[in-house]
RNA sequence: GGCCCGCUAGCUCAACUGAAUAGAGCAUUUGACUACGGAUCAAAAGGUUACAGGUUUGAAUCCUGUGCGGGUCACCA
């Protein structure tokens, strides 16, 4: 039970005995009190005047009142304005603490009995990962994470985007324009040499509608029939046959991109339970067209193409089905939604995916709900915004985005200047310090992107992600780095601090009860930011906590600290900040080093 | 134009289901090194929460309207 709940219990045997009213536990509120007034959890009681009859003050200490004689947990009160402030014994404190030390899977929240399906990454196979992608895995792998924790069997896929005008266009400028390059004659990373083509395409086709208009055609003419797209929209016609060449051509192509995809994946400390690959899926969905169309949800059209009216529900007419039979992107969502709830018996579904696609979702759902699936509500985008740079807008035309695997770099060299120059870690071998580069680089971007609100545009400065200062991964990391440092000096000199060691007698400081309370919520936020879909809540968690061990550390002496009791005390108390930073983080896909 | 989203300190971001004087970091100014790790800590300064109404004992938060910014409305995915 939580001081939370304890209270609100508490507070409502005090109304039933004092007003004779048998309250609603859902309207009283307690908030942790404010660090400018004595107590530790305080009752609103303006929802209580009413009641009462009575004036907030008055009403405040009847309960104050009633609660100290009658819970022995609860020492004093106060009520400042409608604010009933609490504080509890020195004993249930110790009791508290104990049973957060004593907990080996603190924060882990019991089995839901839930399966949960979370897509994200979706990556093109004709260009490298950029920035915006580095937001969608991190935020999807997160996200996976967080429901994990609280007690849900997560499914973690990724659906790549395979097929389509655009590989083939990279296909058709690497036949005419590449000599054969591969990735291991031109040791090119095979996602970027692809994308170099897909690059080369774009500027051949610019040249050739230029040259087109110059001989005297129109602009929109020469888009549509400059050679280069012609052959590439050929090539994706031949594919859709099953031609041989092209296929093997095809095949080979997107490899190279998956052997580069996973380079980036692993470097970024991701991965996937299952891959779908949309040239596999973008067939299914049909059928439930033509249930639609049978149950009348759906219409014809006379040149054959299916729609559904959404102009009741405020939205447009969706098409299904093009003219010639084939499917789009919906039909293929629609599909593979119910196949996924089908094989998996999905609880709920969670698609990863950037806000462009709102809309695109809203009717996902509908149209699911119209089909009569009872799911159909179980589905959740989880949007995300657009990552900005401070120069302006990401924008592939013009050379404004970042790859992924370029900022992974940038960081881990900013990440070890910054380190070497410190010059704490001369002692470590060469590899261990790379793999320190390496958690410190991955933990500031990780941080640095998490941290916001996902649904909120953001903006990436990458300066300011490699500032290691202030609220940023790699704070956190040194804290913890400290930490360990401490507890390995404790354990030279032979000083115990498990759990049992804990003793009534050392009396507990402010500050030590305040970084108690603090870890006491690490549970209930867990809980809040699972039911928000949000690691943010985790991140600036995480960050309090560090910050507050910051505080205490600098002026409480632990090892210096005679009595025995006392210093036991601490240590424990350090060693579970360390061991609730260290689980936080890990929601987060950011790892804590020992040392740094 | 229709629909969706955002707007909080100079900048980047917080604020759980409405609650006390809206909080951090960066940048700025000042102070603290006999350091159990200074990648630290303390302090100052910085706000009409875009604007106007409304609901409420109480609004950054809920409702209506306005402004600004973004997204989207393809026989693309």
């Amino acid at each position: 039970m939580t001081p939370e709940t304890f209270i609100i219990a508490k507070a409502s045997e005090a109304i039933q005995a004092l007003y004779g009213v048998q309250i609603d536990p859902a309207t009283l509120q307690v908030q942790v009190t404010r660090k400018e007034f004595e107590g530790d959890y305080t009752l609103v009681v303006f929802p209580l005047l009413k009641v009462s009859k009575a004036a907030p003050e008055a009403t405040g200490n009847a309960i104050g009142e009633w609660l100290r004689t009658n819970c022995p947990e609860i020492a004093s009160y106060n009520t400042v304005k409608g604010f009933l402030n609490i504080s509890f014994s020195a004993a249930w404190w110790h009791g508290l603490f104990a049973e957060i030390a004593g907990a080996e899977d603190f924060g882990q929240l019991p089995p839901t009995g839930k399966t949960i399906m979370v897509e994200y990454s979706s990556p093109n196979t004709n260009k490298p990962l950029h920035l915006g992608h580095i937001r969608n895995n991190l935020l999807g792998w997160s996200v996976a994470k967080l429901l994990q924790v609280n007690g849900n069997k997560v499914m973690k896929v990724n659906l790549v985007n395979d097929r389509g005008i655009h590989i083939c266009k990279s296909m058709y400028a690497w036949k005419v324009l590449g000599n054969g390059e591969t990735p291991q004659s031109s040791g090119k990373k095979g996602d970027h040499l692809v994308g170099d083509y897909y690059v080369a395409f774009n500027n051949l086709y610019k040249k050739e509608v230029d040259e087109l208009i110059a001989g005297g055609m129109s602009k929109e003419e020469a888009e549509k029939n400059a050679p280069s797209l012609k052959a590439a929209q050929e090539m994706l016609f031949k594919w859709e046959q099953g031609d041989p060449e092209v296929v093997e051509l095809w095949k080979t192509m997107n490899g190279w991109v998956y052997d580069g995809f996973d380079k980036t994946y692993k470097d970024l400390g991701i991965n996937f339970d299952r891959t779908y690959y949309e040239s596999q899926t973008y067939l299914s969905g049909k059928a439930l067209v033509q249930k639609g169309l049978e149950a009348g949800i759906f219409e014809r059209q006379e040149d054959g193409s299916v729609w559904c009216d959404l102009t009741s529900d405020g939205l447009d007419r969706k098409l299904l089905l093009r003219g010639d039979g084939t499917s789009v992107y919906m039909t293929q969502d629609l599909g593979t939604a119910e196949q996924r709830f089908n094989e998996y018996n999905l609880d709920e579904h969670i698609y990863v995916v950037g806000n462009e696609q709102n809309y695109h979702f809203q009717v996902l759902k509908l149209i699911l709900g119209k089909l009569g699936f009872d799911w159909a509500d179980s589905i959740y985008h989880l949007s995300y915004g657009m990552v900005e740079l401070p120069e302006g807008k990401m924008k592939s035309r013009e050379g404004t985005v970042v790859d992924a695997d370029d900022l992974l770099a940038a960081m881990y060299e900013t990440a070890k200047e910054t380190s070497m120059e410190l010059g704490k870690i001369d002692n470590l071998s060469a590899s261990e310090q790379d793999e320190l580069f390496r958690m410190i680089s991955l933990g500031a971007l990780k941080y640095f992107i998490l941290k916001v609100d996902p649904k909120k545009t953001m903006l990436f400065d990458p300066k300011e992600s490699i500032d290691f200062n202030g609220n940023t991964g790699p704070f956190i990391q040194y804290t913890h780095a400290r930490i360990k440092s401490i507890l390995r000096k404790a354990d030279e000199q032979g000083i115990a601090h498990s759990a049992s060691d804990l003793s009534s007698e050392a009396e507990l400081s402010p500050k030590e009860i305040r970084i108690i309370k603090i870890l006491n919520t690490f549970p209930s936020k867990v809980a809040e930011a699972g039911a928000a879909f949000s690691p943010a809540l985790i991140a600036n968690y995480a960050y309090e906590l560090a910050k507050e061990f910051n505080q205490y550390y600098h002026d409480t002496p632990i090892l210096r600290e005679e009595n025995k009791a006392v210093l036991a005390c601490r240590l424990v108390l350090v060693e579970n900040i360390a061991k609730v930073l260290s689980k936080a983080m890990s929601i987060l896909g950011i790892i804590l080093p020992e040392r740094m």
